[in-house]
DNA sequence: GGCAAATAATTAGTACACTAATGATTGTGA
DNA sequence: TCACAATCATTAGTGTACTAATTATTTGCC
């Protein structure tokens, strides 16, 4: 190895070794934050399995919690979902019975999703589930809370433009 | 608001505040997590569309471009993925003409997957891909690097137990 | 007032990504 | 050696997640 450069191995800085950096798997960003995600969401599932929710379904009870009812649209905005993912999405909670969907009284086009007192009730449960997540991940929450504010730098850099 | 603390606003900490801030979309790391993949990954979509290739096909060719042939099981330990995942995506590369997938002669369970020339040469392309991902994120290197490196904490985090 | 453009949600189609079950091959111990 | 467990890949089934096309309603403009 290394039969074109008069440097150390540890310092290979041919072409071809260049290249190789570029495009090796461990050095993407894109892999690490797939691998990342689906890992930590992974964590979720066991925890939310006794509740009926997939991750997808508990971040929209989160903004559910948050605001109650909103519209389809508006949900759409705060999850960073397509119309399209968050509509079947929307009708297992319903048939869950977390949830109500009807048509709004001002705007016959929008949707009104709105918690139901099941769905309501369904937050005291949820308080637990944070702390499970962040046990089981055996970080700190200044690790963690640093590792947020920088996903939250690339989600603004992604919006920009 | 704030009619239980004699605090001021910005100091909320009764208990239903306390518990507001546990279940914030905002304030979750999942979430955080999930929608910068997301987001990251679309910027992908338009620059692998032209090369037919989709994120996590782009991220098996990664894979193979550092060493070719490789077992599905091989494949999916280095990209954190289930073989039922791989195998329909597997497939798809070989109606593309980028891989050929055939029994291993040692061991007729296993499935060498190989680059075909086609899928070599894509390489080439697949250069230039990376520059093209910094410059619209518009985030510095060491920026990246250490995003990468606090992401990969995570993933060992995961893995761990 | 009426019609074109814009907006809201849904549907269709494709592609991950997971769990569980299946089929085929290999390795192992009595 | 031969039953039996372990391993590898695939299939089936469910649930995101996207784009493009469709339907229904509302808004804007003359």
């Amino acid at each position: 190895m290394n039969a074109r450069s008069a440097l150390p191995d540890t310092a290979d800085t041919t072409a071809a070794a260049a290249s190789d950096d570029l495009l090796a798997l461990e050095n993407q960003v894109c892999f690490a934050l797939a691998v990342a995600a689906r890992g930590v969401i992974g964590i979720y599932r066991p925890i939310l399995e006794p509740l009926g929710l997939t991750h997808p379904q508990y971040l929209v009870m989160l903004a559910l919690w948050q605001r109650s009812p909103r519209t389809v649209r508006d949900l759409g905005e705060a999850l960073q979902l397509e119309p399209a993912t968050l509509s079947p999405l929307l009708k297992r909670l319903e048939a869950q019975g977390y949830l109500t969907r009807e048509r709004s009284a001002r705007d016959e086009r929008a949707l009104d999703v709105a918690l139901t007192p099941a769905g309501q009730a369904l937050r005291e449960q949820a308080l637990t589930i944070p702390p499970q997540v962040v046990d089981r991940l055996g970080m700190s929450l200044d690790e963690l809370g640093s590792l947020r504010d920088r996903l939250t730098e690339v989600i603004e850099a992604v919006q920009h433009d």
